[in-house]
This record gives structure tokens, C-alpha cells and sequence, in this order.
DNA sequence: CTCGATCCATAACGACGTTTCAGAACCCGC
DNA sequence: GCGGGTTCTGAAACGTCGTTATGGATCGAG
């Protein structure tokens, strides 16, 4: 038979980690075949035997960036008060979309043309909502929302969120708006439309 | 001096038309300078003379873009109840973006790497804002809302909308979700969270 | 030690955005 | 009317991209 594996598992997983640098410090542009074969030491040829194409490349950025941000949204603690844990997702999804815009664009945005997700990819941003629909559940089960299909709210809320977020990533908000200060005020009255009766 | 311009102003629209053509009928990866060039029967450098960079050209068809969805909302009918007309700028957007995915993902997405808006073209962004800060400050002088700041509500609202549609365009919805069956009820839980008191 | 199978890096291919360049087309002064 | 100099033009060139073909290098089996 033949000469043993030079590209292997350790070098896909060089690749992978190299690709989610360039993009995380330089941007989607940075990140070519030849450059990421450069920046690891070895050929465009190895990464195509271990990848295929740059689509499946980026496919498995992607899937790790989703791996990472729905960890974040994991570890956010709990307070036992649904309605304190929306608005905590809330601030942690911001925060981890800002720790790193590039990454969030190649989640959310098409930054890069060759890389598009297949149907089977949408579970894996909806795993990013998990959280959220278990605390919508939660406060659906106390009574304190108006009665609507949790998927529902949650999908609104997370939109909510992403929207925000997306316009702001996108130098979309008007001149001088401080998101940061108005944003807590913009996700309690998302939260609040749903109430089933208002607080005091 | 010299010879007089082929290059004029007509093949100036002739050329944006034809990109905004491309863009919508085959995405962002079908408008090339070279392609682009052959469609409207002439060179790249003709492009290059009127337009001076692929930036520049798709600049042009995303502030072109931004003018048509401003236009759209303004012609929505208004009904003189202003939370009734923010429900229904609510849909126009939507139906506006879905009339044309392609050219909403050039406006909120940076689907063309070659292009990303400058600071100064946040304006025309904003522009699209305009009738919703209207209706939000109507519903503000009626005492319909809570005492905020009518950019801030008009910016959460914006995001919803903008967030629905976004996810719904990239695919991350859930499987077999029914946005366009949801989608009022959840433009509705928006407004009523900025809400003084709750509806009967 | 030789052979044959296997793997890998180099180089090639077509397409891209952009720029160069030689010549064609034009206006002005005569 | 007709050069001459200027300006504009399209074709071709450059470097880069994703991707693929190729020929040499490398190893185990006999």
C-alpha cells in the first residue's frame, strides 16, 4: 500500500481553528484556501482532502461558532424568575454576538458567497434558542404571559434580539443612538407585549 | 479637444438598471463587472469610467434600493390611528423585503464583499425609518404610549420587523414554523409592549 | 531491493476585480 | 478641408480567487 496520512485529524482541526481566526481578527475577506493553507504550514491540496471545498469549510465554522454562542447562552445563570432570565439571555446574546461580529456574521449574515447553510443547518441555530424557549415555557407555566404558543414568543423574541443586534453590527442605527444604554429598555417592552397583565 | 463620451449618463442607468436586475433574478454572485459589462453590450472599462470601482456601482444600486423601500412604506395608507398604521408599516416591510430578497440583503446584509456602506450612507437606512418615527410620535402625542423616546421605540420596532424578516430570509426559522400566519400577532406584542395601559 | 500503490505539493485552469496600453475618434485652429 | 493633439475606448494583461490535474516523492509488500 502506501505512505501514511500526513492530513489528518489533528491538521483538520488546525485548519478549522486557523479558519475561525482569520475570520474572527481579519474579517471574511481574509479567508482564502491558499491563505489558510499558508498560515498552517501546508498545501490547498490538504485542505481540500480534508474539507472537499471551502463551502464545507465554512460549514463547519459555522457550526462550531453555533457550538460556542449557544454554550454562552447555556452558561448564563438562572434566577428562578423567567422573566429575569429573558432579559439576561438577552444582554448575553449581544454580548456574545459583539465578542466576536465577524464570526456572528458567518452564523447570521451570507458574508461569504461560497458558503450557504443547507436545510439541516437551520437545528443548529435553533439550538441557540433552546434557553429561550425553556424560559418562555417557564413563564407561560406561572401564568404570567398571555396564552400563545411558546415557539411563537420565543421566535419573537429572538428576532428581537438579532434585529437589534444585526443593525447595530451593521452601522444601521441612527447617529449617536446609544444602543447599549436603551437596549435592557427595548427587550423589557419586547417582553412586556406578551404579558398577560402589566406589572405595577 | 476631444472626442465626446459614449459613456454618458444614459448608459449610467442602463447599467444600474441592469445590476439591480441581476442582483434580483440571480443573486449576488451573478453580478460580475465582466458580466455585467457584456449584459448592457459593452466594456468593463465602461463601467470603470462611470462608476470607478465594483463599490462604487453596487453603492449605487443599494442607495437606489433604500429609495424604492422608503417608498413603499411612505405609500402605505395611513388611517389617521396610529398604532393601527404601525401594524401596517409592519407588513409593508415585510412584503417589501420578501418582493425583493435579494436587494434587502444587499440593503442589511453585506452579501457583495466588495461593498460596505460608509458612514455617511447610514442616512439613507435611516430614511426608511421616517414613517415609523412619524406613527410613533403620534401615538406618543396621544398618550397611547409609555413616556419614551420616540427614536428609541421606533428603533426596537424597527428591529423587530427587520429581525423577523431577517431570520426568515436566512432560513432559521423553525422547522415548519408559520411566520407570515404570526407575524401580526408579533408586530402586535411589539407595539403593545411600549404600551401605557393594555387594550381591553 | 524492487515494484506498485498511495499521497502530496506544485502548477495549471477559468473567473474575478482592476489597470494598462495602443489605437481610434473627435474637436479646434488654420 | 484638414492635420495635430487630446481624450476616450476596448482588448489584453496582472494578480488573486476556488478548484483540479499531474508528476514526483514515499512507503509497505514480496
Amino acid at each position: 500500500m502506501a505512505r501514511p496520512k500526513l492530513h489528518d485529524e489533528a491538521l483538520r482541526v488546525r485548519l478549522l481553528d486557523e479558519a475561525g481566526r482569520l475570520l474572527s481578527e481579519e474579517g471574511p475577506a481574509a479567508l482564502s484556501m491558499r491563505r489558510l493553507a499558508k498560515d498552517v504550514g501546508t498545501s490547498t491540496t490538504a485542505v481540500y482532502s480534508l474539507y472537499g471545498s471551502k463551502s464545507a469549510l465554512v460549514r463547519a465554522v459555522f457550526l462550531e461558532a453555533f457550538g460556542r454562542f449557544g454554550a454562552r447562552l447555556d452558561a448564563v445563570p438562572r434566577s428562578g424568575e423567567p422573566l429575569t432570565d429573558l432579559l439576561r439571555l438577552g444582554i448575553a446574546y449581544r454580548e456574545s454576538a459583539l465578542a466576536d461580529p465577524h464570526l456572528y456574521s458567518v452564523m447570521f449574515g451570507q458574508v461569504i458567497p461560497e458558503f450557504e447553510p443547507e436545510p439541516g443547518d437551520t437545528e443548529a441555530s435553533l439550538s441557540t434558542m433552546n434557553p429561550l424557549v425553556d424560559a418562555v415555557q417557564s413563564a407561560l407555566a406561572g401564568g404570567l404571559l398571555i396564552p400563545a404558543e411558546a415557539e411563537t414568543i420565543a421566535v419573537a423574541l429572538w428576532a428581537q434580539a438579532h434585529g437589534l443586534v444585526s443593525l447595530e453590527l451593521g452601522g444601521h442605527m441612527p447617529d449617536g443612538f446609544d444602543l447599549a444604554g436603551h437596549y435592557q429598555e427595548m427587550l423589557g417592552a419586547a417582553v412586556r407585549g406578551w404579558f398577560r397583565d402589566p406589572p405595577a
